[in-house]
DNA sequence: CTTGAACCTCTAGCAGCTAGACATTTAGAA
DNA sequence: TTCTAAATGTCTAGCTGCTAGAGGTTCAAG
């Protein structure tokens, strides 16, 4: 039996994210000892393993929330976990394509730096004139 | 004299993002009407499209609270504008390396999916296996 | 039996907005 | 001038995914 704190070790997570996970049902509720104390075996070490290592993938909590659920019922179509995969990826794809976009111009406003005083810099200059850019559209998120 | 609302569409911005923006202190307080209607004139309009244009590289709003603050002394030094542009495509070259490791490995997770029912699911199996991982240490805010 | 580390709950905060409730103002049409 | 509908006003709460702190209790080793 593992105290949050040991199961936090062996997961590599921190005491109170184990317990945020569990107030908002990821994490079930465990065992407790008699003065209170939160006490996990070998089954929660797995499931928050498993938690971590999607987040580490990038996937939100409620896609987890249901790559979970559908662990959890082995006779289910595939198929759902490989589109919840399938989505993760293009929103991977999504977010290094804007990436890209602002590293162009990120290098761009730098290359052409002269290094004077700010009346005349070229970063301000970028940021002030919009019309050059190419990177309209919902960037911001990236 | 501008209406919020119209101010908005001119840059692209939601009308509770611009009262966001003078709360934080980004944005001045705008003249009113008598009826206590908030009125922009060019001034405005020119900052808070820098605003955006930077938002929309990336940049945090810290970083853009000291980027006005250049802008308005052009006196200082363009080095302070250059480093922080630096530092900023630094945070996203580095987010482009955690991007593309991520990609790699949700490509393999979704290859290898062979569309049976998930007692035997590719995608849920690597989830649930975290030594073949690569991506290890804290890929997780990418 | 004592200590000090680890645990408990609860609340608030981070970024950067977004959404809703509810009241007031404005601009144009009748 | 009066009506009306859209736009504005303030205020509060919510989003994601945690993280930090206050202030109190429990546990295990010595």
């Amino acid at each position: 039996m593992l105290t949050i704190g040991s199961l936090g070790k062996k997961t590599g997570t921190k005491v109170q994210t184990i317990r945020y996970y569990e107030q908002i049902g990821l994490m079930p509720e465990p065992g407790r000892t008699e003065g209170g104390q939160r006490r996990y075996g070998d089954a929660e070490v797995d499931r928050l393993s498993f938690i971590r290592h999607a987040r580490q993938l990038g996937f939100p909590l409620e896609a987890i929330r249901e790559l979970l659920d559908l662990s959890d019922n082995p006779d289910r179509s595939c198929h759902e976990a490989d589109s919840i995969a399938r989505r993760q990826l293009k929103q991977v794809e999504l977010r290094m394509d804007r990436l890209k976009a602002l590293q162009t111009e990120l290098k761009r406003m730098i290359h052409e730096c002269s290094g004077g005083n700010t009346a005349d810099c070229k970063v301000l200059e970028v940021l002030r004139d919009h019309s050059e850019c190419l990177t309209d559209h919902d960037a911001i998120g990236a």
